[in-house]
DNA sequence: TCGCGAATTGACAGCGCTGTCATTTCTGTC
DNA sequence: GACAGAAATGACAGCGCTGTCAATTCGCGA
């Protein structure tokens, strides 16, 4: 009834062993014997069945997408990231397995170990914040278990992927000033996150390029929902000096920027200039839509579980791969009032 | 190393047919023996391999959820489902893949018999419009792989879950009725897609309760998509008499909706009520905030992979439940001008 | 042509569990 | 107390593949 190695074994004429070397690539198969062994696999429709190698030997073919449940950036970046990571997959004949983590309290600690001993999990792909949560980080190198970051804040000696934030921040707040705005405010996102860094650090660096002054009541605290967004905007509001450009470190809170400017009586982007960082779906259904930093999410799940299945299969250490920015101005920015 | 089946039987002074009994809940194992093992497992925390059972038995604890990666309802939704048939997979330590399945082309096909074939899945969830995508159900027929839909349009003889949602578009707008208004549209959704005829026919209820006359040239066809909703309004604002109430058929619309009346210098809701239906996220990020139909995504995932459990378990034919909904009364709504 | 290390290939056991069917241990009955 | 039939349990093979290690074949210099 269904096609096994063995069967593929006998129509070639080799044994199991050879046919079992084809299926995983190895070396020391002579080419000739591997191209007939592909050829009946091909003509037989021969599938492998991952339960048999499993149990046989130690791989599993399957990998895992760690991600926050609890503090979760948002949805659509995820949704996006892991379409990302499916497609590599299906290229290398990987499956892959959601597996949301609650960050606080042991809860972790069973799901990775669930992963690891029942699964086999060859390996994982994380999104912020779990990249740098430490005790994560820890059981899995206890496994052994390799894994793959995306934007993780230590970049040392992590394989994965990122963008250049900082430098993509600094372009955007360039952007506002050669727009002639010299009051340009941030909100900065939780606290503890890389991204909020970058942007923070980008911020700083551009106004430095244009010899602006770095003053601390324009920069406010918010922690990348759109309801923080509101109140931080509210509190730039009530400076005696009204900043002419806020630029937000995500694209939430850049909503909430501009709610907080209608309610004000600000007319974006006449007398407000309003930019975000991320370009979700959400920078377009604004009004206006939304300047902000295109970040390839897609692209970048994808990158990072092919860096991830370069080292599953040995091709190499694994590299933290950098991609590009991209700035999309749209119309919530203008020359300043 | 790792704690076995048979290690767990030599431990209790079974043979390991007994342990395997109960692990798999057979009812033929004495109560007490039933309770000795059970003990043992859990003090040696003994864990199966999934990877054995699935070899020597037909069972792979695994199930599958399918969505349309091409034609994508918001992503956000998607995740929210996702999120609730995790819990629920959790919760009987079911093990799910996510698999983006593109509609156009023979691609699903493949996909399919690579679940049934490689994986050994056992039921599918799916999402619509692939909840009546006739190929991949026959396709299902053919494996005999039971599946669960959320709000499939035929449902009879479907398990899952669904919501009322002519009902709940008929109170969406019987409350724009009780706000005075008159001349109220409606936007259409994607014309195959289930969602937008319940929502269309509750429009149509609400009409014919009220004693209004159903005018066709107050609805206008659209995708579901925030640009659609923009052609769409801008549309019924070219009309001589304009609808002092706009019903669009999903949130994305509404927002559509909410542009072009800013566009148009139509003031919501002074001058215009809008209302969507599915309470995004977006919902209430736009300004003003959105009133809406809530729509419980997550418990509805989450109930859709309990069902489809229930089958595999063995334990009744499946049911297809429904969830209520609810109205989300926010600012975009108000009386009649 | 012979010999030898390298390149290929194969035999065989067993991964951890469950299906099948046989065996043992209980029930209750007369 | 013996016996039929039901309830529990066990023996054993094998799911489809890979690891280990042994066997074979090949290429090439002497």
């Amino acid at each position: 009834m269904r096609v096994r190695l063995e069967d593929v074994a006998r129509a070639t004429g080799v044994s199991p062993k050879t046919v079992s070397r084809v299926l995983n690539e190895e070396s020391s198969v002579k080419e000739s014997t591997r191209q007939k062994v592909l050829a009946a696999m091909e003509s037989m429709n021969y599938r492998p069945s991952p339960a048999a190698r499993g149990l046989a030997g130690s791989r599993s073919f399957l990998v895992a997408m760690l991600y926050d449940n609890n503090d979760n950036p948002a949805s659509t970046y995820l949704a996006e990231v892991q379409d990302g990571v499916l497609d590599a997959c299906d290229a290398h004949r990987y499956s892959m397995m959601a597996c949301p983590l609650r960050m606080r309290g042991q809860d972790f600690i069973r799901r990775v170990d669930a992963l690891v001993f029942d699964h086999h999990i060859e390996g994982v792909i994380m999104t912020p914040p779990l990249t740098d949560y430490a005790p994560l980080l820890q059981r899995l190198k206890e496994h052994g278990v390799p894994h793959s970051s995306i934007s993780p804040v230590h970049r040392e000696a992590s394989i994965g992927v990122c963008m250049d934030e900082q430098q993509a921040a600094k372009a955007m707040v360039m952007h506002l000033v050669e727009l002639g705005h010299r009051r340009i405010a941030h909100i900065v996102g939780i606290a503890n996150h890389g991204a909020s860094r970058w942007r923070m650090a980008g911020y700083k660096d551009a106004l430095a390029a244009a010899g602006l002054p770095f003053d601390p009541q324009y920069v406010v605290q918010g922690e990348f929902s759109f309801g923080s967004g509101v109140l931080a905007a509210r509190e730039l509001f009530a400076l005696p000096e009204l900043p002419t450009a806020i630029f937000a470190a995500n694209d939430d809170m850049a909503a909430g920027v501009m709610w907080a400017a209608n309610e004000r009586g600000l007319k974006v982007p006449r007398d407000l200039s309003v930019c975000g960082f991320d370009d979700t779906p959400l920078a377009t259904q604004l009004w206006p839509p939304l300047t902000t930093v295109r970040q390839p999410s897609r692209d970048m799940g994808k990158l990072a579980a092919l860096q991830l299945m370069e080292v599953l299969r040995g091709r190499g250490p694994g590299l933290l791969v950098q991609v590009p920015y991209a700035l999309q101005l749209r119309e919530s920015t203008a020359a300043a009032p």
